[in-house]
DNA sequence: TATGAATGAGAGTTCATTCAT
DNA sequence: AATGAATGAACTCTCATTCAT
């Protein structure tokens, strides 16, 4: 969770045939997500990928059927995390605010810890017609309309404007945070992109005008 | 061999060499802008921008340096029509509301009307790093700094909240706009994206609480 | 015709340019046919063909959707030869055992002049499943149907025993002729393949048993 | 991961080990000459070999010192068959005129079945040249040689012409045996190939002239 | 200016072979 | 003896770019 890059951990003397399998597999979707993310998907080679994951270009083969692939390989699991981990998160508030608040919260926090991954889904994977037919995007849509869900029950249960479409909503906070996240990825300034969350759900709640004094708790 | 095709037609020689000039260069960015919508930039090939447009591959190279020249190209004017055109529309309104409401407006109209462009700008010009150092880039920062103005424009005259980040919201603004853009190029259904734009407007404004009733305009 | 090598005639200083269109394919195919011959279709490389070609491996692609293609395009130009000249050859012979001896030589006469493409014929492209749907697979067949023309027109006329099957036979004349030639090209010796045109007609013709003298013409 | 397949069975294990040893090396043979028959040997693969025998890639190289190593040990066993067979067909057989019918027969009959085995000495064998320094390559010299062999006591008894080359009539024999073999494995119809050794003997020794009446034997 | 044939570097991918286990 | 993950050389093919015409 919290380690860096120095998984290879007690390895014996011959560390080529040490990693296996399933660790093999997450060496090289750790690389080349960044690699991927640092040079673009097309720009990025397999060569580069191998030599910095210390393994031979063929074993990359080995894993993955080929370069997309691979490529398509990388949200498999962090958006199962994601799904998973926003379902934790989710569990045990009330209220369709609280939701939303939360939502914001913990899909910013995700983007922060998950920069690389982040750049790489916005701009190599997603764009890519091929990756419709690809289990991640069946789960990103999941996402999505579990966002819509609990905009409809904030209807239901007034909280929410009934005037708003729901799916505008959703594409209007959904877009805000992704804009969010790239401009701090790409610019490289975003030291507490967490922090934007509360004042982002507040921009959404609000609205920006001003505040007639009294009004709202 | 022989037979060329008929484009010359009766134009004083050195005329219609001038014009053709700059012609010939937005016939080719004209076609490079579809056909890199259509395939991407990494997917599209010089042979078949010039089988388009019907011109010979090298004659690219007479008007632009390279590919990514030819790329980078696309925005130059497109940024220029983008800003004068927003000026024009805010000339004359008054309030920074109101203004933000033409923004909103004026920009989905704008990408509405050059999908393909946004398409481009979007996926293939803005994540590449050497964009950067582009006037056209500059442009956009320009674009960006203007809707900053704005916001703090309202700040200053009251009529909008002074404890949110301009920045934070430019990004919420134009990240939702992108957002609902792309969505709508992507899955193809935009048949109203202007139709959005005060629904989106009246979002931020007014937040996505319920209103208390009389309370606004 | 007579020309082994040196086609490169009256060229302009830099022939790199000068080899033009069909004249370069030709190139290519004759390369390409030496190469594949030498050294069987998988051993070959496009680079070896290229380089021997003089020109870059890049260009055989202008000519050639891919290797398998220009395997296929080898025998296209030479079976048309092959089928016209046969025609020819029959011309004005009277009698069907007269047009088989004539078949026979013409047959092992082309295989003696076209050692590197039966070589190429026999050993890299017939036995490629892919081959039969191309057009020279169908001139093949072509030939085939030819021979046994031939042989039902003897059976009719008299001159050829009704008893034997017409493909059995074309199969052993065939297959009798390919052998020889076969033989010839790998052990390198065959001086006089043409010169053995007339034996091999006879055997099949009178068979291997001694004549009984007088018996026949 | 845990459970290997169940292959121990009940042998007592040096006994199973010795078997096992040549037994493999069989098995392995056999599903290459069915996979090199059916792919070619170039597009065969050692792992679809492996994978089809239930053994490792690695097991391969335990008894083969290469790919090549192990297309040229599959006539080995075969030819040793082919020539004791032929051997003991021939004996008591009286006359050189029996023996070539029987040599005909015999020689289609194996083909026959031995279909996978001949597509690939065919096609991919005899075409290699370092097939050259093989035993197997010698046994396939003996056999033909063999042939010479009884053409030439033909000849000596006055059975057959003496004025027809002996090699040459070799290749047309067996030019003629295998063109029919091939057509018939690539083509699909060779139903009754041994059928055709009586019709092929028949073209041979009594020449494809309609028989005068009541002349030979 | 315009052409488009030619270039050639460089990419992804395959697979025979090795060798630690 | 048996395994099969790992290797890496070598291949085919693409395509941006050049340049003689």
């Amino acid at each position: 969770m919290a380690g860096k890059k120095g998984q290879l951990l007690n390895l014996s003397p011959n560390n080529k045939r040490a990693i296996q399998g399933e660790n093999k597999k997450r060496l090289i979707l750790q690389v080349a997500t960044e690699v991927f993310a640092a040079k673009g998907f097309n720009e990025a080679t397999i060569s580069q990928i191998a030599k910095k994951a210390n393994i031979a270009e063929g074993s990359i083969y080995d894993y993955f059927k080929n370069k997309e692939d691979l490529l398509f390989s990388i949200p498999e699991e962090r958006m199962d995390n994601f799904l998973s981990g926003l379902q934790e998160h989710l569990e045990g508030i009330k209220g369709p605010l609280s939701k939303l608040r939360k939502l914001i919260w913990y899909h910013l926090n995700f983007y922060e810890k998950n920069k690389d991954y982040v750049l790489i889904l916005l701009q190599n994977i997603q764009q890519n017609p091929r990756f419709n037919s690809t289990r991640a995007y069946q789960l990103i849509r999941e996402f999505s309309k579990r966002v819509v869900q609990i905009i409809e029950e904030g209807k239901k249960e007034g909280v929410l404007r009934t005037d708003i479409d729901s799916r505008l909503l959703r594409d209007a906070i959904l877009g805000a945070i992704e804009h969010i996240t790239i401009r701090g990825s790409i610019l490289g300034r975003l030291p507490t992109l967490t922090a934007e969350a509360e004042a982002l759900y507040d921009v959404f709640v609000s609205g920006i005008q001003p505040q007639i004094p009294g009004e709202r708790s």
